[in-house]
This record gives structure tokens, C-alpha cells and sequence, in this order.
DNA sequence: TTACATGCAAAGGGTTTGCATAACT
DNA sequence: AGTTATGCAAACCCTTTGCATGTAA
């Protein structure tokens, strides 16, 4: 099914397994997700796959570009598709991690670039604050 | 010395002692630092403070609004005074860390606020890039 | 003499490593 | 055969918890 997974991994000496199948479908389907909870997807078709695995080849799968990962502040960092690019922003008081547009992030990025050479990676980070729930919550 | 820190900690029933006066004095020392970082300088003046009492007098003076942690992304999180305000920029080829004034930020804050109730909180997550000197030597 | 703080040890999440086995090429 | 991939167990880092002791109001 997959082939252009099968062919990269190829083009570098590696193989394709139904592991590495299995993890890159769960991380699609899941959208973002710990590498825990990719664990435990991928063991609802193959119980016997190893959390280990798991993390090697979210290793690999981000080597080779087809998936990257965000810290969203507390504990694990979640994994996604490559080209799933969103800014995450993540709520401090309720946890709700939602995703905007990373054109959010264009004029910040060109300031940053022109004003230091820094070159901002807009998706590995998520931005914490609260959501408009809480603060109104908060206001009562 | 730090009246401000015991009469805080008097008006809600909290008690001043050697370990949290050295736990906030290492934090305004070091700047930005984990909790690790800064028990190793707490325990220059008095090696017998436990790592847990860091961590507990770290949440605490978080609690009480003198200091403030931020996630780098990778590993533990540093800790500075809450006055201190800047934004970080973690560079993830160097893991240098720099910092660059909050009013950097305005502009996107006031727009998420607008467009989708969400309260930014600048300083607690860094900003995650490749820094100028990592950019030149890539290009080489 | 009661509440709060500390130190120590153990447990807890999350992740990595070493090594033997297994599966490709 | 020789390389690569997996599973398992153990180690690792960072942090929290339980409990006994210690210390201040």
C-alpha cells in the first residue's frame, strides 16, 4: 500500500516492515498522538509489537521526513504527519490542544529571521496560554 | 534580606527557612536553570538540601508568583524570575538558548486573542528554530 | 503541641540501551 | 553469511509520593 514508504526506506539500505507500516498508520490516523498511545493502536492489529519499536522507528519515520513532533509543554510530545503543518496551541488550565493556521506564525517568523538569523520551526513548539473556555470561565 | 519573599510566605501561613531563601537566590543567579542545575548550586552553600525540597520550594515559589518555568522542548525545564519576562529561542541544531524581548510577541498575542478568545502566555513555551550561526554553517 | 518543612527512599512516568533472536538480501 | 530489525529486560533521566524526623509558631 504504502510504496513511497517502502522505496524511501529502500533508497537508504532499510527495510519496510509491518511494524513501520503499522506505526506510520497509526500516527495518520491518530493525527497527533504520544508515542504511548501510537503504541497502543498499532498493538490493536499486532499485539505483540514492543514500545521500544515504537519509539525507534518514530525515530526513523522522522529521519526520513514523514513524520515530526511537537512538545506540547508537560510530558511526552505528540507525533504527526509531515505535512500536517499547524501551530498547536495548548490550554494551561483545561489541557484542550487546539491547532490554527501556521500563517499565524509568518510575520513573527520573518521578524525573528531578518532581526536575529534566527530561523523559527513554527510546528515543533506548541503555544501554551488559556483558552477562551477557561477565561470566560475564569471571569465568572 | 528578602523581607518580600518571608511576608509573603507569613500572609498565607508558610514558613521562611534557609532552603527556600537559597532556592530563589540560585534562581536569580543562574538566570534561566533546571531544577537539577539549581539544587547543584543550592548545595554549594548547604550540601545536605535535598533535590525533592527543590522541587517542592520551586512549585512553591511558582505558587506565590516570584519565579516561572519554561519548557525548552527537550528535557527539564528551566526556571527564572518571574520578572525577568523574554521569550526563548532554543536553536535544535546547537541547543543554544537566547532571549529576545516579549514585544516581539504583541502582535501575534493580540491576534489569537481576537480571532479565537485564546490568552497567550509568551514566556512559558520556547521558541524552537536554528539560530544564525547553525544556518551559516549549514550553508557551507 | 500542633502545623509546617525537610530528608530519605522508593515509586512513577517517559525514554534509551544492550543483547540475543529473528528475518531479510 | 552478513546485515538489519525486533523483543525483552534493564538502565536511565526527571519528578512525585510516603513516611519519619525535625523545627518553628
Amino acid at each position: 500500500m504504502d510504496t513511497s514508504l517502502r522505496s524511501t526506506l529502500h533508497e537508504r539500505g532499510l527495510r519496510m516492515t509491518p511494524q513501520r507500516q503499522l506505526v506510520l498508520d497509526a500516527v495518520r490516523e491518530l493525527g497527533h498522538a504520544t508515542p504511548e498511545q501510537i503504541c497502543t493502536q498499532v498493538q490493536r492489529a499486532a499485539p505483540a509489537v514492543n514500545i521500544t519499536t515504537v519509539y525507534r522507528t518514530l525515530d526513523l519515520l522522522e529521519r526520513i521526513g514523514l513524520v515530526r513532533h511537537t512538545h506540547l509543554g508537560h510530558g511526552a510530545p505528540t507525533y504527526s504527519e509531515r505535512e500536517h503543518q499547524h501551530v498547536h496551541l495548548v490550554c494551561h488550565s483545561c489541557g484542550e490542544v487546539s491547532e490554527t493556521p501556521t500563517e499565524l506564525m509568518d510575520a513573527l517568523a520573518a521578524r525573528l529571521r531578518q532581526e536575529s538569523g534566527f530561523e523559527l520551526d513554527v510546528t515543533h513548539v506548541a503555544l501554551s496560554g488559556q483558552c477562551g473556555d477557561c477565561r470566560a470561565a475564569n471571569a465568572r
